[in-house]
DNA sequence: TATTGTTATACTCTATAACTATA
DNA sequence: TATAGTTATAGAGTATAACAATA
C-alpha cells in the first residue's frame, strides 16, 4: 500500500493513443494525396479480402456504423473504387464490391503506410521488432475482452457517480 | 519488388487504435466511479508532478487545448481536486495546485489503471513483456517525428487532391 | 500593443431516430 | 412486422475567434 515511489511505469493507454494519433496524423496526408481518408481506406481494405458482401455486412466487418459507412460508399462509388450492385437475391440489399482501380489505390496506400510503419521502426533492433509485433498482435486480440475482466469492478462507495456532466 | 505475398502484416496505426480505444473504454468507468473524467485525470496526473504552474502552462504540459482546459479545471475545482489561486507575480494567471483530495483521487485512479494494464499484459511472459514495454517507449518518442521523414512526399502526380469532401 | 483567462461561435464526428422500399 | 439502406436531427468534441483584465 505505501507506494511511495510511484515506480513510473508508463501507462498503456496514454502510449497507445499517443502512438495511434501520431502515426493516424501522419498517414492521413499520404491517403488524401491518393484521393480517400482513413476510414475509406479501411472499407476498401476490408472488401479487398472479403466477396461482396452487402453494406451491413461490411458495417460489421469494419466496425463502422452503417450510416457513416454510406457517404464513405458514396465517396468510393463516385471516386470509382467501388461499385454498388442489387442484391439478386434481396432487393433491398447492395452488394459492394472493389473495382481494380480501387484494388490500385489499396495497394498504393498500403505500401506507404508500410513504409511509414518501417520508418517508426527503424531504430528497432529486428529481435525486439519481431517480439514486438508479436506481442503487440496478441495484446490486440485480449483488448477486445479487457475491463470486463472483475479485477475490479467500483471503489469503495456505492454510488456510481453516474451524473457526470463534465 | 515482387510482393505477390502481401505478407499479411498488421498495420501499426491500426492496432494502436483499437488498443486505445479498447483501454481507454475499460478505463472510463472506472475514473467515473470517481468522479472525474479521462481528460481531468490527465490533469491531475500532470499536476502531481508540476508544482503550481499557470494555466497556459498547464496548457502546454499536457498538450490539451487552453480553452478546454478550462471545463476540466471547473469541475476539478468544485470537486475540490484542485485550487487555483491568482498568480502573486503576475495578475491575469492564475495558478493551479493539486489537493490532498486531488492526489487522493489521482492514486486511487493510478492503481486501477495500473491493475488494468496488468490484466491485459497477464498472458505475455515477462521477459517478452519488458522488451514490449522498452520498444513501445522508444516508439512513443519516436512518434513525434515520424511522418516529417521524407521518406516519401506525395505520389505520382502533382496536385495534391486537396478539396475532398467526403 | 501583447498576454491570460474566459466566453462564444462554428465545424467535425458521432449516435440515434425517423423514413422508404422491400421482405 | 421486420429488415437494408438512406436521411435527418441532436449531441459530444474540437478549433478558432472574440472579449475583459492586466501587463
Amino acid at each position: 500500500m505505501s507506494d511511495e515511489a510511484p515506480a513510473e511505469r508508463p501507462e498503456l493507454a496514454a502510449q497507445f493513443y499517443r502512438l495511434s494519433r501520431a502515426l493516424i496524423a501522419a498517414e492521413e496526408p499520404l491517403l488524401a494525396a491518393r484521393g480517400i481518408g482513413m476510414w475509406e481506406y479501411v472499407v476498401l481494405l476490408a472488401l479487398g479480402s472479403a466477396g461482396a458482401p452487402t453494406q451491413l455486412e461490411l458495417s460489421r466487418i469494419t466496425g463502422r456504423d452503417k450510416t457513416r459507412l454510406i457517404g464513405n460508399l458514396d465517396a468510393l462509388e463516385v471516386a470509382g473504387l467501388v461499385v454498388r450492385t442489387p442484391d439478386p437475391a434481396d432487393r433491398r440489399a447492395r452488394q459492394v464490391r472493389i473495382t481494380v482501380a480501387g484494388r490500385r489505390v489499396t495497394s498504393s496506400c498500403r505500401s506507404a503506410i508500410r513504409r511509414l510503419d518501417d520508418d517508426l521502426m527503424a531504430g528497432i533492433p529486428p529481435a525486439d521488432a519481431e517480439v514486438f509485433r508479436r506481442v503487440l498482435a496478441t495484446l490486440v486480440t485480449a483488448a477486445e475482452v479487457v475491463g470486463r475482466s472483475p479485477s475490479e469492478a467500483v471503489p469503495g462507495r456505492g454510488a456510481p457517480a453516474e451524473g457526470r456532466k463534465q
